[in-house]
DNA sequence: CTAAGATACCTTGTAATGCAAAGTACTGGG
DNA sequence: CCCAGTACTTTGCATTACAAGGTATCTTAG
């Protein structure tokens, strides 16, 4: 046991949030999700993402298209399906949900 | 794919904490941890606890006492060791951060 | 044309772990 | 003695993040 794996841990639950997140600003392709997960601290590598990008496309909540790259092989641009903006919409109001009973346990006076 | 799924998904990461947060309030049985998190909304069933409970314990985070009980077998009460509350600051600054980090993903403006 | 390097996407194997379900054990009432 | 209630434990399964390695495409240098 370590903080490291905590950490690891608590990013599982709210990675496809951010992912579907960030996808629902622009279409963007794997390495811009990397990039902008990275920014925030949130890592994640090439093996975790790919699985899962091509697990929610196959849920219906993304899709995609090809577009040529000027600089290597052509890229995966993802966007939000219908579905995938009202599962979006769903996931925020978890994560608040989330937030409040972490909040809610993590300071309530001890009761008895 | 179900927001039930993602729900308990993000439940996850932070199941640990709200654990130890709760037992570092006072010294508490399974039970007791079950109906806590209950309130907070955070459902979790025995099959999850007591494993969880069990490798904490084995990590040296948390150290327990049998109590006996008037009505039914008796109870292991646990509490936080050094190292588990060292851990639980831990954990709390691990929290704010992830909370920070999803919230500069889902607020952040487009860039470009 | 070929080789090398960069970029991008995909696959495989492993380990961790939440959960459902079933099991064990102690207590007190009828 | 049996049953209901309480408490703790175990087993099997499914999910999934990650490490590591693989495949494919494109550009540039020679």
């Amino acid at each position: 046991m370590n903080i490291e794996r905590v950490k690891s841990q608590m990013r599982k639950g709210v990675l496809e949030y951010c992912i579907l997140s960030i996808i629902s600003k622009e279409e963007v392709y794997a390495s811009d999700i990397l990039a902008t997960l990275k920014e925030a601290k949130l890592i994640v590598v090439e093996g975790t993402l790919y699985p899962l990008l091509t697990r929610l496309k196959n849920d219906g909540l993304l899709n995609y298209r090809w577009e040529e790259s000027t600089s290597g092989p052509p890229r995966k641009y993802y966007g939000l399906t219908e579905m995938g903006q009202k599962f979006l919409t769903e996931m925020d109001t978890t994560w608040d949900e989330l937030v409040t009973a972490v909040t809610t346990t993590t300071t309530s006076k001890t009761k008895k």
